[in-house]
DNA sequence: ATCGTCTATCGTCGATTTGCGATAGAATGA
DNA sequence: TCATTCTATCGCAAATCGACGATAGACGAT
């Protein structure tokens, strides 16, 4: 791949200007890929996109972990705007926010 | 939002039994994503699919990092499997794995 | 008013991440 | 051979994460 074309030269890589996205892109996509970055979260966030509207407390038998771990991964997830919470009674039912899941995926597409 | 429908029972949410994919496939988007969830390896990332073939320490005057940080960023992306290093002479060159990203792509865009 | 349920938050612990400088290894060039 | 360059790795410190139990607050039901 490209590799040993100029045995003599220091150019070696392809040195043309890259025009990346700006710094922000980068910490918007970062930000996204790090709350979908641990496997519970990943399932709270299918487990959501599969419900045609949102879920409580349940979620937390879904995951097999203790209900304050859940809350917490809920807030990361939440903080990240891809859920949203809406408290119900007694209970809170989240959903997925489907604009900022759109966001995510169009990002991970750009990349290329 | 499907709020409220039914003020005294318990079925608020959604509770249609929901398939969802393996566990596996939730720590293997995990992985991903982690990978991608620090804005240095998003710009290492981006810098690497925008070159067409590769590139060596030129990414540590691209990364406003220390060289030994950078090279710790590029070891994480390295082990997830989104790019791949190869030995030329005295220096490194990296290249994107368009395998890996194109998975990466495939999982995020699969969540719906 | 009181009880029971549901959820968020607090505090804690260990593990991991992130950043850096210093250093060691490999390879090239003089 | 020796000096230089490039990269990976080794500590080290600060910060953050991940998980948990305990607890507090909100709400409905009795």
């Amino acid at each position: 791949m490209a590799k040993k074309q100029t045995p003599q030269s220091t150019q070696i890589c392809d040195s043309s200007a890259v025009r990346l996205p700006d710094d922000q892109s980068a910490v918007g996509l970062s930000k996204l890929a790090w709350a979908v970055a641990h496997p519970a979260r990943v399932r709270i966030v299918r487990l959501l996109i599969g419900r045609t509207s949102c879920v409580c407390g349940e979620i937390v038998e879904e995951i097999t972990l203790a209900q304050s771990t859940v809350s917490q991964h809920l807030k990361i997830l939440k903080e990240s705007g891809l859920i949203q919470g809406e408290v119900d009674g007694p209970r809170v039912c989240y959903c997925i926010n489907r604009e900022k899941l759109t966001e995510f995926k169009e990002l991970v597409a750009g990349l290329e």
